[in-house]
RNA sequence: GGUCUGGUGGCCGAGUGGCUAGGCUCAGCUCUGCAAAAGCUGCUACAGCGGUUCGAAUCCGCUCCAGACCUCCA
């Protein structure tokens, strides 16, 4: 996209989920066509698992549709690699720092390690990669700056080297807990008085700032204490560094809901004011496996690696990136969805026969007189719709699927189209199939090797010749060894053609 | 216990107050030497119980179930 790529007549018509609202609101940009939009990124300390692509798939959809519209958009999304701490509370050990104690690790290498894998599997699954992708401790400095400036507020305070947030203080004039609707006071009766609170005045209170002790691998000098920056600290820091102290999209996994995003919008309202420092939440939900929710004590997840392979006991092969995704996008973003194996296999078989009619696509003979086929510009435009309502993917893929049955009856002659017509539908799949959807095909169709095809050609010469000698020995022999090579022969009315599985 | 999100046909998954997405599976048919591919047809669902309505799967209430987060526990 370039910056005099106007904006599409489509972009009028975004609407947004916001979680924040909880309704489903028009998309305006605060300053279009630029777009600001924030996701949260992976703690680098383990590889990420199939959860984690999920989100990530689902924001890049978001982007992928936003730049798709001529927005100019930026796409911060981080890394943290310091201050997520294990149980996810203020006196837990860094999940960094736990890790490299464990493998006798510098903190440093575990991050660049899992930094390492996390993009690995990005881009198998044809993840876009960010504008921006900071790391916590790429920005310690704007931490200890942003804390200051919080304190000055009157919304922290310091305690025995750490820095807490005031949330009594802050929801005392702020709607503390309105993005996850929870209500103050009926967190303060959940709220169990725990050892070692002693430093907060409150137990609502999240650390900003945490004094270190001598242990602790990872530790930056600060006002108050050699020590580390809260978990919640760097998002907003990042964000605003980057995005400006208002912007438009925030996103990330529902279990970010709370506490970490509504400690980012108090943290945000608290050093800069304001009301509102988003203005359009998203977030995406949840992945389960045969009806149940993923975690490694259950032994239910597994990595990307080991989908592809199929080296897991609950998985009965392996599938391609392409099926993964393919799959995750049927389904639509705010929901749950449930993993197994035959929706992956089903995912599969609907996925090659999209790209197989794509591939066909190139093969159709315009007529030069009025066609007979469905409504193509319809089509586009039912496709605008479904993205334009809340990136509805699964509406999006049921259109494409409306196409792929024109594309047929075209190819079998049932149908006719005009060369503007084929030139409609390649324009839908570039655009919604392969831009915004982010499909590809994995294996070249047809070979794309002059040799290969030659061969090939040789060969349906051959089989050609014995079924018009009715030898039908040979012409099957010749496709059943074909087949155990992985080569798919189809005997269509004009010929013979052939795909790679 | 609290907050939130869901419960749709054999499976996965959209969706709107009335005109019953889509994919996969299964059965039949067409095409084909036989297949494969493709097309056509069929299988017609909305957790349960009430209520609102001319009409609800779609709105309201209750119940049951599942999941996430908080809590708890480790």
């Amino acid at each position: 996209m370039t910056a005099e790529t106007p904006l599409s007549p489509h972009a009028d018509g975004l609407h947004i989920g916001n979680s924040l609202t909880r309704e489903k609101e028009r998309f305006v940009p605060i300053n279009a066509p630029y777009v600001g939009m924030y996701v949260c990124g992976p703690t680098v300390y383990s590889n990420v698992h199939l959860g984690n692509v999920r989100t990530f798939l689902t924001f890049d959809v978001v982007y992928r549709y936003l730049l798709h519209l001529g927005y100019k958009v930026r796409y911060v999304r981080n890394i943290t690699d310091v201050g997520h701490l294990t149980g996810d509370t203020d006196d837990g050990e860094d999940k960094i720092g736990k890790k490299a104690r464990l493998e006798n690790l510098e903190p440093m290498e575990v991050v660049q390690r899992y930094t390492n894998d996390f993009h690995d599997v990005m881009r198998v699954f044809h993840i876009l990669p960010p504008s921006i992708e900071p790391t916590a401790t790429g920005h310690i400095v704007e931490q200890i700056g942003m804390i200051s400036d919080i304190i000055d507020n009157g919304f922290a305070y310091e305690s025995n080297g750490s820095v807490y947030f005031d949330v009594r203080k802050f929801a005392d004039d702020h709607d503390y807990g309105a993005l996850s609707g929870r209500r103050i006071d009926e967190l303060q009766n959940q709220t169990r008085a725990l050892e070692g609170q002693n430093e907060k005045r409150d137990p609502l209170d999240f650390a900003l700032w945490k004094k270190a002790d001598s242990s602790h691998l990872m530790q930056w000098p600060s006002p108050w204490s050699e020590g580390f920056p809260g978990w919640h600290l760097e998002c907003s820091v990042m964000s605003t560094k980057y995005l400006g102290k208002t912007f438009d999209i925030h996103g990330g996994g529902m279990d970010l809901k709370f506490p970490h995003h509504e400690c980012e919008i108090a943290q945000n309202i608290g050093a800069h004011g304001g009301d509102r420092p988003v203005r359009y939440w998203l977030h995406g939900n949840m992945l389960t496996v045969n009806g149940r929710k993923m975690s490694k004590s259950e032994g239910n997840g597994f990595t990307p690696e080991e989908l592809i392979t199929g080296n897991h006991k609950l998985l009965e092969k392996g599938y391609s990136p392409m099926t993964v995704r393919f799959f995750m996008l049927q389904g639509h973003y705010a929901g749950t969805l449930d993993f197994s194996n035959p929706a992956l296999q089903a995912a599969e078989k609907g996925l090659e026969r999209l790209m197989s009619a794509w591939g066909t696509l190139n093969t159709l003979q315009p007529v030069e007189g009025p066609e007979a086929c469905p409504d193509l510009d319809a089509l586009k435009n039912r496709a605008y719709a479904a993205m334009n309502d809340d990136f509805n993917t699964p509406v999006l893929i049921a259109v494409l699927y409306d196409a792929v049955k024109a594309i047929n009856s075209m190819a079998s002659g049932r149908m006719s189209v005009t060369a503007e017509g084929i030139a409609l539908l390649q324009a839908l799949f570039a655009d919604f199939a392969h831009d915004i959807l982010g499909l590809e095909p994995e294996m070249p169709e047809g070979g794309g090797h002059d040799r290969t095809d030659g061969l090939m050609e040789v060969l349906c010469a051959v089989r050609a010749e014995a079924k018009a000698n009715k030898d039908w020995a040979t012409a099957d022999l010749i496709r059943d060894r074909l087949v155990e090579l992985g080569v798919q022969i189809k005997d269509g009315k004009d010929g013979t053609s052939w795909t790679f599985d």
